[in-house]
Parts: C-alpha cells; structure tokens; sequence
DNA sequence: GAGTGGTCTAGACCACATT
DNA sequence: ATGTGGTCTAGACCACTCC
C-alpha cells in the first residue's frame, strides 16, 4: 500500500526525470499541485518535503520551489546494508571472514553498545567484494544478545543485514557514522591489495535495532576509488513534521 | 522571533541534556507534549522530526519515541563554510590564496555550473588553517556572475561565504558533497606538510544560491586526522511536511 | 483493547518574494 | 497588491505496539 504523499512525491520525481521542470526552473505551487491531486496542501507539502531531503529541489519562503538536481542523493545506502546496496546498484556483492572471536568488551565498546560491566562481545573482521574484487575490509563488534546467531553464520555469508532480519527479525534501523581518512595498516593493505600507507576512507559507525537498542559497531576501511559518499546539504536546516518507517 | 515548534525542540534537546531522558528511554506521547506546552499535536510533530533529524530520537508506528543519543549529529556545518564551522567550534580559522586565474570553462565546468559556451570561470587555490596549522587545501571554481567579487577580496580572506553574504546578499544555500579519499600528489603534500602519497580525505562539492544558481564546484583535500565527517542515517528514510531556510 | 505514531483534511494567519 | 511558502490548529481515521 502506497500512501498518498509518497505517489505525489513519485510523480513529481517523474516529471522533473522527464525534463517537464528542467534544473533551475520553478515547480508549480503547493495549492497547484494540491488541487492537481487532489489533495489537500498539507500531503503534498509531505510530498515535497521528501525531494526537498533528496536534494532533488529547493525552497524559500515567497518563492516558488527551484529544482536542483535531477538526480537525487540517494546515496548512504551503502551506510545501511553493503549487500543490499551493492545488488540495488547492480554489483555483485561477496563477504568473507577472516577472524573471529569473543572478548569481554572494553570500557569503550561496553559505553558504545550500552553492556553491562563484564558482558562479552563478539569481534568479527570480514572482506567484503564487488564483483570479486576486494572493497572493504570490516572490523564489527556485535553485541551479546546477536553473537549467538551471527557466529552462526556461514563464513562467506553476503548479508548478514538481511540474515538477521530473516532468522530473528531484527532490523538495522539506525546508524551514526563517522567519515575521515586513514592510511592502510600491514593488514589492511595486505588483504585489500594496496600498498601500505595509501589512502583508505574509513567510516567508524554505531548500529542500533528500531526499538534504539544498540546493535554492533564497526571500523570499515574501502579502498581508495572504489566508493564514494554523497551528501546533500541545505542551509537553515530542513525537515520537519512527518515520518520515519523503521522496517525492511 | 522564535518559533512555536523550535521552542518544543529546544525543551526537548535540554530535558535529554539534562539527563531527564536517558539513552534508550521512551519520550512523552504526542498528545502529552502538546498539552504540556499548550500547542497542537502537529506543532509538536515539527519539534520531534528536528530531533529525529539530527539522529537524538528513533520513532516507530505504534510505540513512543525512543532516545538514541545525547548529542546530536550537527556536524557537517563544515560543508557550508569553513570559517563559520571553525570559529563555531572555538577555532581559529584562517585562509590564504596560492594561486588565482580567470580561465574558459571546460566541458565539465559548464555542466556543473550551468554555464553558456565560452563562458570564464575563476580558479582559486586557497590553504586554510585550524588554530595556524595547515588542515584543507581548496581548489575551487567560481562562476562568473561572482567571479569579480571574489577576485576583489584580500588573499587572506577568512570566509569567501560571509563577504559575498554581506557585499552581495549571496547566499550559499544547497550543496552537493561527493566524499572519498585520495593519495596526496607533490603539490598537496608540500602545501599541507604531509608525506607524498599519503592519505587525504577529498570533498568534491558544488554550491547554489538559494535561487538555485550554481555558484562554485570545487575540490577540496582535508589532512587526515585533523577532520572528520558524522552523518546520522535512519532506514526507510525520514523527513516531511514542512521547512527550509536559505537564510544566514 | 488502549494507546501510539503515521496519514490526511480544511481551514487560518503571517513573512516574504515578486510584480 | 498578489501570491507563495512557513506556521499552527483541531479535528479524523488507520496501522501498529504493547499489555
């Protein structure tokens, strides 16, 4: 079931993709666009609002909404599930561990995961592929009450996102993500096949289930040309009333 | 002037501070927090996608919403300007031009500025500094409706965004952020005191004004450790109804 | 089944951009 | 002066979570 927003929402994406508003041109007014579809402003203000996070349009008060961009900045994907992102972009994905273990976690990662003093974690260090080629060498701490299933996990499994979802219907609902650069460590060269102390773009992040328990957190480290993140941005900040699905 | 649902979210981001809802607790409904404040149910909507926004709280149909986090994700104001970001931080930020010239626009520049054939842009290559140290080498292509301006300002300018906001009006309202990382070359290395070939993190960006004009694309090489980016990512997307502000 | 957030409506007023 | 987007209200119904 498709709400009614979000079919506005498509449909004004379609129109801007088929050149009907060109970048930099105005889109029609909320009342327009209201009475068009037959709906009422505060639904298609929902509607706009979702191409205005895009980065697809812009908006300023006494003005009509300006396009930006044909193509939104869907990007981030990647930040949720790399499998799910990479078959969604028509790659190949592959996952392979390399070690594992358990460990009693460090005072850093009990305050990252919210443990209990004495709780033990499990450290998992995995490759990760497109379309054979190595990408992204994963360094994850899960927290105690997924160890079980995902030590359970075959060695090659592609998404662990997805298995998790499948066995215990626990979904990955949000991340914080830290983004610098890195040189590659002895490891990290080695296993993603470039030289020592060149460039890796690595992203420390925080997962947390959709009731906000804290999931795992992780150090991933891609090769350098291989990915890259896109981020829009507005001035004065955005967003506002609605939404917010936490579900597969 | 402050507005109604701000004032909520302001509330809300002090009672978390305070410590009066800690990670992981649930917040008041909808129906309490507008009765609390004396305002709809669709004001304190507003207030609760701001925070939903910065990453603070999760919300899911059906439950209340959940406190993932005592700081917000403001970050990324580093984006929209380097100074504003740096003197907001308690930095001391400074910038200082190493090469200027006017130049045809190629191709690519066209594109992404939205330029006529034959048009001329303005190359800069600008070092900026965090407290005297050598942090972000800016490589940057301005168009040329701004061009003179910017060829008029003294080489150590701090914020080229502050002086075209007050000689111009111009506002740097959207912008597009391609993030990755790099390996020096000779000329990044010598500018930005690292080794050759080491890593560096690169924002390639490209800025419009709040009418949605393009007004500069650029290349920007940050030292690694000296920066880094936090983005808050929440699955089956956010965002709604309403706001936008191209304002300084 | 009670309560919660997500969707939608139909009105109103204001600040602002454009003419 | 007109029209536009931004704010706010007061209602309604539904899908969902939790007990």
């Amino acid at each position: 079931m498709t709400t009614r927003h979000e079919e506005i929402a498509a449909a004004l994406r379609h129109a801007i993709d088929q050149g009907e508003f060109p970048v930099g041109s105005s889109l029609p007014s909320e009342n327009e666009l209201a009475a068009r579809h037959g709906a009422s402003r505060g639904t298609v203000r929902q509607a706009v609002a979702a191409l205005t996070a895009e980065g697809r349009i812009g908006s300023r008060q006494g003005a009509r909404r300006v396009v930006l961009s044909t193509q939104g900045s869907q990007n981030f994907g990647v930040l949720r599930s790399f499998a799910q992102w990479a078959r969604a972009a028509g790659r190949r994905p592959s996952g392979l561990v390399i070690d594992q273990h358990r460990a009693p976690a460090t005072p850093q990662e009990r305050l990252q995961l919210r443990l209990r003093p004495g709780a033990e974690v499990l450290h998992v260090m995995r490759l990760r592929g497109l379309d054979s080629e190595p990408v992204l060498l994963e360094r994850t701490v899960y927290a105690p009450w997924i160890a079980d299933t995902v030590e359970a996990l075959p060695s090659d499994c592609e998404s662990v996102v997805s298995a998790l979802y499948e066995r215990e219907g626990i979904v990955f609902a949000y991340g914080e993500h830290e983004i610098d650069a890195v040189s590659a460590g002895k490891q990290d060269a080695e296993l993603l096949g470039t030289r020592r102390g060149g460039p890796l773009l690595r992203v420390r992040r925080t997962t947390s289930s959709s009731a906000g328990r804290p999931l795992e957190c992780a150090d991933d480290r891609y090769r350098a040309g291989t990915l890259s993140f896109s981020v829009f941005n507005a001035i004065g900040a955005n967003l506002t009333p609605v939404a917010g699905k936490p579900h597969d």
